[in-house]
DNA sequence: GCCAATTATACGATTTATGTATAAATTTAC
DNA sequence: GTAAATTTATACATAAATCGTATAATTGGC
């Protein structure tokens, strides 16, 4: 029996050294900024008051922080949908806050990021679409559950519900649609009814 | 007598020129975006869809390009400043439209672009500090003629009001002031009337 | 076909970026 | 304080990107 139980005191893991989260924090910034190919390593390295030895004790290469970056974001996407969909609130509000959270998402990483992503790295590119479909299939089943409880119409299609959100997403960034509705909330209100409710008048 | 008039049609400068326009606009896009270091001429090419050797018959070198691009931005900042001082308007008006032409090229620009220029290139530094001392000079201008209008109190020194003009273009942008007033224009309104009038009740 | 403008391609030269080795400096624990 | 561990500074060979130019081929208008 396995009773020798080994009592070493929690491993420090990288993520909690200070230097591995400049680096981190540092990476970030600037790939959101200005995407992977346009910053160097070195450049991290300065702006994160870290020396180049070091990035390379903790990391492999760009690619490497690249790669744990993303996973990170990932990570921390997923969580927050799994925290709304725990929530006790109506499948309508879900659908708001999920909608929100891309949105916010959207907004935080800058188009860049995952745009340069997908014409470089041929790693990074196969990562980014797995994580994608993941993604993607959770929001399938979450538009499954909503037409099982009847907020949704049975006979829509769930590749036109995914079509739609995206729509929706692009639509708020829309400049034609800022000058008609400046207020970033009142124009979200105005999308998030229009996607409901279409244009229809309140049914009796 | 010269009277052999040369009819030459008008030259077709390089400002006509479709591939040289193309040039300038992806340069400026891509300068405004990234800044000019992390953008290189090829690229520029790609994007504009011109081969490279026609960018070096328009340019010199990437260097070029850039001062052109300045230039034509400060020549439209300065268009647009004159544009306004000649308006039959109240110079309370003036100013309220001065600066909301200032934040908008502010917002235009984004950041990068003037900011990596005074860390790279000597040269552009150096026109970048001629220009912007132009227009100081022309504020400072505009500063005293509001005082010999009465606009502006007789007591206050022009650094003084130039710094206010600065920090209320970055106050627009502050975060928490954003939280506390969403609305772009709603703010933009609060900190003007509170540019002219401060926190005082109105005055009888 | 001719002309002008533009392009594609290739190229050497230069600059920048990469990843590692080494020794010095700094920090941490004892 | 001192020893150990971590981090840094520096230098370096290598690889990759960028630059600016030369040349020949291509395009589009007349």
């Amino acid at each position: 029996m396995s009773t020798t139980v080994e009592m070493k005191k929690e491993k420090t893991t990288d993520e909690q050294n200070e230097k591995y989260t400049a680096l981190l924090e540092t990476g970030q910034k600037l790939f959101f900024k200005f995407g992977t190919k346009r910053v160097s390593v070195e450049e991290i390295c300065q702006k994160a008051d870290v020396s180049k030895m070091t990035f390379y004790k903790y990391f492999k290469d760009k690619n490497d922080l690249t790669k744990i970056i993303l996973q990170k974001i990932f990570d921390e996407a997923m969580q927050q949908y799994h925290k709304i969909m725990k929530e006790k609130i109506s499948f309508t509000e879900k659908i708001e806050k999920i909608i929100k959270l891309k949105l916010e998402k959207s907004n935080e990483y800058g188009d860049v990021f995952l745009e340069e992503l997908l014409e470089t790295n041929e790693e990074l590119k196969a990562f980014v679409q797995k994580k994608s479909l993941e993604a993607y299939n959770l929001n399938i089943d979450f538009f499954k559950k909503g037409q099982k409880e009847g907020v949704i119409r049975k006979n829509m299609k769930p590749e036109f519900f995914m079509l739609l959100i995206e729509d929706i997403t692009e639509m708020l960034h829309n400049e034609k649609l800022k000058t008609i509705i400046p207020d970033v909330h009142e124009r979200f209100e105005e999308l998030l009814n229009y996607f409901f409710y279409g244009i229809a008048n309140e049914r009796s």
